[in-house]
RNA sequence: CGGGGCGUGGCCCAGCCCGGUUAAGGCGCCUGGUUUGGGACCAGGAGAUCGCAGGUUCGAAUCCUGCCGCCCCGACCA
């Protein structure tokens, strides 16, 4: 079964899709825009989960659940937030099927239509504010900080696996705060997490910034984000935090009592990151071998395989296997052995390479002898004989690096494929070439609109860190604050 | 919503233009054997309302009409 996935140089997204599949990552679903979230796959989603959720509750949060409906006119209190996802929400409205009168199957009953209809949840800023009125009441309420694990739906036109699905999992955390600037300290606080995750856990360096007023979060004063370079050069948004004032707070009338005994509205923010990482991580790491995950996420950091001829070597060889798989256990690695006689080994080499495994320790004949092993590398496919002797040790460094060269590999590709631009052919030039592009630009919509429009290409954000001297405006020539980032997106 | 593609055992797909016995092949699966340091081989076996509904015909996977579904490329978005 020689599985041979499109090499990214022939078509990056077909690699994409090709490995999401061939890697058992996902599949498509019979539903329109929906996937199957398989085990291999759904366990890095729970790795991110983990990490996650460890750094949420760090940081004072603590979970809870809101449903999955909300009625209709909730959505439309905030003017923004309503005509933001207006065009992309699920609506219920029956509540009941019946057996077809006319014939074979189920019909929706008429008689049981719905007063309010109900939307099923595109994010959750409506109904958890609505429920934050009853829970809020003096200063000593605040802050109020909430994150829930959950699904939402957006009925998107055009949908790919884990990028953008119609349904997928994510995280929304929602806090109220008494001040705008504890609020604002909140939203810098949790991009910081998300991008310590990132880049820590998941490898992928990634560019902080401010996004600009059309690329807000609807409802939000300010939405802060990061951007991540996938290989063939485009952005993608991986993470947003948003300031959202005191927006949400005013439309679902959420006041508090102050110590001086006044009332004010709260001041909120809202974040979230979702199964969109998935994507991200595959776009980020992988080759035209297969998926690359980093050993910090990796559901198996090191899968050992025996080699050997005839049963009574499997079972001496198999044994030794199971007292590494123990060594390394204890040692606390996530290893597995697969001792699987109905598969040969070369089978399992590039099975395990396909789905990213970052180590392989293959023990044979030759190695009992030699009390050694064969440690493969997934990153940069190096095989060496190591001694079984201290074998732990060496396998936790061994990770260690190739989790720090992932990240440094991916972050050099970054600052390559960052540069600075001053003039408009230069711009129009370095953006065909899928560059990362510094350049200045007026501060307004329209030109901002008018550069998406001729080049494809968007402000990712205006980046927290870099050149920020006044200019002239790339497009316009008009008198430029700052330099801003722009790329070509998902 | 426009443009393109596809729908045939669990998966990949040939066959369709040019209708004709039993729908071909590969992968996977089951049984037995030989194998095992980079996706093994041999023998045997199971498994298909050819997306759905009509129509044409002595006869339809194949031709005609309608419908459904999914994927890919564009316009909206995380």
């Amino acid at each position: 079964m020689a599985k041979k996935l499109t090499p990214r140089s022939e078509d990056y997204s077909k690699w994409y899709n090709d490995i999401v599949v061939d890697a058992d990552l996902a599949q498509h679903s019979d539903v329109k825009g929906c996937m199957v979230i398989k085990p291999y796959g759904y366990a890095i989603w729970e790795r991110m989960k983990e990490v996650l959720d460890g750094m949420f509750k760090e940081t004072g949060h603590s979970n809870a659940y809101f449903p999955l409906f909300i009625p209709k006119s909730y959505l439309s209190k905030e003017a923004d937030h309503v005509e933001g996802f207006a065009k992309e929400c699920a609506v219920i409205t029956h509540y009941r099927l019946k057996n077809n009168p006319d014939g074979d199957g189920v019909v929706v009953d008429p008689d049981a239509k719905l007063e309010e209809e109900l939307i099923v949840r595109p994010t959750s800023e409506t109904i958890i504010w609505n429920t934050y009125r009853k829970w809020i009441q003096s200063y000593r309420d605040l802050p109020l900080l909430i994150n829930q694990w959950a699904n939402v739906v957006r009925w998107e036109m055009r949908t790919r696996l884990f990028l953008r699905t119609t349904e997928f999992l994510w995280q929304e955390g929602h806090t109220a705060h008494a001040t705008q600037a504890e609020a604002e300290e909140e939203t810098r606080q949790m991009l910081e997490v998300y991008a310590k995750f990132a880049e820590e856990w998941m490898a992928m360096p990634v560019v902080k910034g401010n996004k600009t007023e059309s690329e807000r979060f609807a409802g939000a004063l300010d939405t802060l984000c990061i951007e991540a370079m996938m290989q063939d050069g485009k952005a993608l948004q991986a993470g947003t935090s948003h300031f959202l004032g005191q927006n949400f707070a005013r439309a679902f009338d959420v006041k508090f009592a102050t110590k001086d005994g006044g009332q004010e509205l709260v001041w909120a923010t809202s974040w979230g990151v979702s199964t969109r990482l998935m994507g991200a991580l595959i776009m980020t790491l992988s080759d035209d071998q297969g998926l690359v995950l980093p050993p910090k996420l990796a559901p198996i950091e090191a899968v050992i395989v025996p080699i050997y001829k005839g049963q009574d070597q499997m079972e001496e060889i198999v044994a030794k296997c199971r007292e590494i798989e123990a060594d390394l256990k204890s040692a606390g690695i996530r290893v597995k052995l697969d001792d699987d006689d109905a598969k040969r080994s070369g089978w399992k080499f590039a099975e395990y390479e396909l789905k990213g495994v970052p180590l392989r320790i293959a023990v044979g004949p030759r190695d009992l002898e030699n009390g050694t092993c064969e440690l493969a590398r997934r990153d940069t496919r190096t095989k060496s004989f190591e001694p079984l002797e201290g074998l732990a040790t060496l396998v936790r460094s061994t990770l260690n690096s190739i989790q720090t060269d992932l990240f440094s590999t991916a972050k050099s590709r970054l600052s390559e494929n960052t540069v600075e631009v001053d003039t408009w052919d230069e711009f129009k030039a370095a953006i065909k070439d899928s560059k990362f592009v510094m350049a200045h630009w007026d501060g307004t919509a329209e030109t901002e609109d008018l550069i998406s429009q001729q080049t494809k290409a968007s402000i990712r954000c205006l980046t927290f860190e870099g050149d920020t001297t006044p200019g002239t405006c790339v497009k316009s020539g008009n008198p430029s604050p700052r330099r801003v980032l722009f790329a070509k997106a998902y």
